[in-house]
RNA sequence: GGUCCCAUCGUCCAGUGGUCCAGGACACAGCCCUUUCAAGGCUGCGACACGGGUUCGAACCCCGUUGGGACCGCCA
C-alpha cells in the first residue's frame, strides 16, 4: 500500500509557467515537503505540434526560481526514469496492446480507443471536494493512442502515475470531470486508484479563469516586475488554503511545516494584485540589506545608474533608509535613483521655484548647514529646529526646497538621512548647481 | 445543451450546531506620529445570495431557487 508520499507536477511544455500551474505546482510540492514525501517532475510533451525544448526549460527555471525543488525529473533522474512521456512510449503501446487484447479496447484509423463500458458508477472520494460521482453512460469512449503514436493525456496520466506509483493526484479542479474518465481506466487496467485532491481555480478580476487577458500571467512576469520568488510563493500560498490562524506571512519551511490538504478550501479565489503588493513588501522589509541590494540592482542598471562607482555599503544604506518605502524591488529602485547619480535628479527639475526673499533665507540656512562641524542628521535636524525657530521660519519651508535639490521628489526618507548619506561634498554640489548657496 | 463543481465583507482567508448582532488580512476612509511620502499605532466602512425545512438552537445539516465556474478535442 501507499506508505510514502509522492506527488507529482506534470506540465505540458507548450507555454511558460503559469500563475495556475505554479499554484498547483507548490501544492504538491507542499505536500510532499510536509509529509518527507517525494516531488516528481514529469514532463506530459505528448503534443508534437507545440511542446517545445525551450518551454521545458523555462518551466523549469520557473519551478526553481519559486523555490520548489524536485527529486526526481528530467534534469534529475530518478528510479522511475524516464520522466519525459515522449521517452515512455513503449509503456504506453503495451498497455494498449494489453486492452486490446483484452477487447476493452479498439481500433480506428491508426488510433487506439478505450471503450467504456456502460451503467458503471464512476466515483471517488476526493480529499478536497469530497463524494464525486458521475455515470459511465455519459462518457464518450476515450482515445488512448492517438494516430499520430502518441498517446493521449488522460491515458498517458493513468499510465505514469501507476507506473511512478504516484499516491496523491493534486491538480486543478478543471481535473475533477476528467478524473471518471481515469477511473474507469484504472478499473480496466485493474490497477489501484490514487488518492485525488483537486485545487480550487484561480480567477481574475472577473472572475473567470486566470488567462492572457487577465494581464501577466507567467510567473516570470512577475520576477520582471520586481516582485520576489518568496512572495509570489506566500501569495499562492494563500490562495485557497491558509493555516488556520491568523499568519499570513511565512516562509516556504514555515508553509511546509503547516500545510495540509484537508485545510484546502472549494472555492475559487481571485487573484489580487494588492495583496501580492502587501505580500512582497512585508517580505522586502524583512530582508537583510545585501540580499535586497541583489534584488534592486538589476533594476537600477535597467534604469542606466552608476552602480559600480559606489562601494556596496553605500548601496546597502541607501536601500535601508527607504524603509518599506515601494513595494516592490523596481519601485525601491526608482524611489532610490537620486543616491546613485545626480542626473535623474535634473532631469525631474530644472530648479526650484522660489522668489527673491526666499531664495535668500534658503541661500543663508543651507549655507550654515554646510558649514556645520558634524555632518550627520541629527546635528542637522537640531540646527534646523533652532534656525527655523530663531528666524521665523517654518520647518517644512527649509526642507521640501532641501529634497526638491537632493532628491528632485516631493517624497523621499527624511532629508537630513539623505543629505547625511549623500555626503557633505555631493550636497554642496547639488545646491550650488541650484543657486541656493550664498556666493 | 449535457455532466460536474462552487456560494461568508469589494478581495484573500477564519468559522465545521450554541462561546458569531460573525474574526483577521488587503484595499478604502479618518485620526495620531511628522520636514514630505512611506512605515508604525488607533478608529471606521463592510459579508453569512435567496426561500423552505431539520433542530430547543443554523453561517455551519438537508432540499429547492438564483448566481458563478469548469469540463464535454486524436490539447493537456
Amino acid at each position: 500500500m501507499v506508505d510514502t508520499v509522492r506527488v507529482r507536477f506534470a506540465p505540458s511544455p507548450t507555454g511558460a509557467l503559469h500563475i495556475g500551474g505554479g499554484h498547483t505546482a507548490l501544492f504538491n510540492w507542499l505536500w510532499a515537503r510536509h509529509t518527507g514525501g517525494k516531488f516528481i517532475l514529469r514532463i506530459e510533451d505528448t503534443d508534437r505540434e507545440r511542446s517545445t525544448q525551450e518551454y521545458e526549460e523555462t518551466i523549469m527555471s520557473g519551478m526553481r526560481w519559486l523555490g520548489l525543488d524536485w527529486d526526481e525529473g528530467p534534469d534529475t533522474g530518478g528510479p522511475y526514469a524516464p520522466y519525459r512521456q515522449s521517452e515512455r512510449l513503449s509503456l504506453y503501446r503495451e498497455t494498449a496492446d494489453r486492452l486490446l487484447r483484452e477487447g476493452k479496447a479498439y481500433r480506428e484509423g491508426e488510433a487506439v480507443i478505450f471503450k467504456v463500458p456502460q451503467g458503471v458508477s464512476l466515483a471517488f472520494d476526493d480529499v478536497v471536494y469530497g463524494q464525486i460521482q458521475m455515470l459511465s453512460d455519459t462518457l464518450k469512449d476515450i482515445v488512448m493512442i492517438k494516430s499520430d503514436g502518441m498517446p493521449t493525456y488522460n491515458y498517458a496520466a493513468v499510465v505514469d502515475d501507476h507506473a511512478m506509483e504516484i499516491s496523491h493526484v493534486i491538480r486543478g479542479e478543471d481535473h475533477i470531470s476528467n478524473t471518471p474518465k481515469q477511473l474507469a481506466l484504472y478499473d480496466a487496467l485493474g490497477w489501484e486508484r490514487p488518492v485525488f485532491a483537486h485545487l480550487p481555480m484561480i480567477l481574475g478580476k472577473d472572475k473567470k479563469k486566470l488567462s492572457k487577458r487577465h494581464g501577466a500571467t507567467s510567473v516570470y512576469e512577475y520576477r520582471d516586475m520586481g516582485y520576489m520568488p518568496d512572495s509570489v510563493f506566500n501569495f499562492l500560498a494563500l490562495l485557497g488554503w491558509s493555516p488556520g490562524d491568523d499568519l499570513e506571512i511565512f516562509s516556504r519551511e514555515e508553509a511546509a511545516q503547516m500545510f495540509d490538504l484537508s485545510r484546502v478550501i472549494k472555492k475559487p479565489s481571485v487573484f489580487d494584485m494588492d495583496k501580492l503588493n502587501h505580500i512582497n513588501q512585508e517580505h522586502l522589509k524583512k530582508l537583510p540589506p545585501c540580499e535586497r541590494l541583489a534584488l534592486v540592482e538589476p533594476f537600477w542598471r535597467e534604469m542606466g545608474l552608476p552602480i559600480d562607482s559606489h562601494p556596496r555599503e553605500y548601496l546597502e544604506a541607501s536601500l535601508t533608509l527607504l524603509a518599506g518605502r515601494g513595494q516592490t524591488a523596481r519601485e525601491a529602485a526608482a524611489y532610490s535613483d537620486y543616491f546613485l547619480d545626480f542626473g535623474p535628479v535634473k532631469e525631474r527639475y530644472e530648479s526650484i521655484e522660489a522668489d527673491g526673499a526666499q531664495l535668500e533665507v534658503l541661500r543663508r540656512f543651507n549655507s550654515e548647514l554646510l558649514a556645520l562641524p558634524e555632518w550627520n542628521a541629527e546635528a542637522m535636524e537640531t540646527f534646523s529646529r533652532e534656525w527655523s525657530a530663531a528666524n521665523g521660519v517654518k520647518m517644512k519651508d527649509l526642507a521640501m526646497p532641501l529634497r526638491l535639490c537632493l532628491t528632485g521628489m516631493k517624497v523621499s526618507p527624511g532629508v537630513f538621512e539623505v543629505a547625511e548619506h549623500l555626503g557633505v561634498r555631493e550636497v554642496r554640489r547639488r545646491l550650488e548647481h541650484y543657486g541656493v548657496l550664498q556666493a
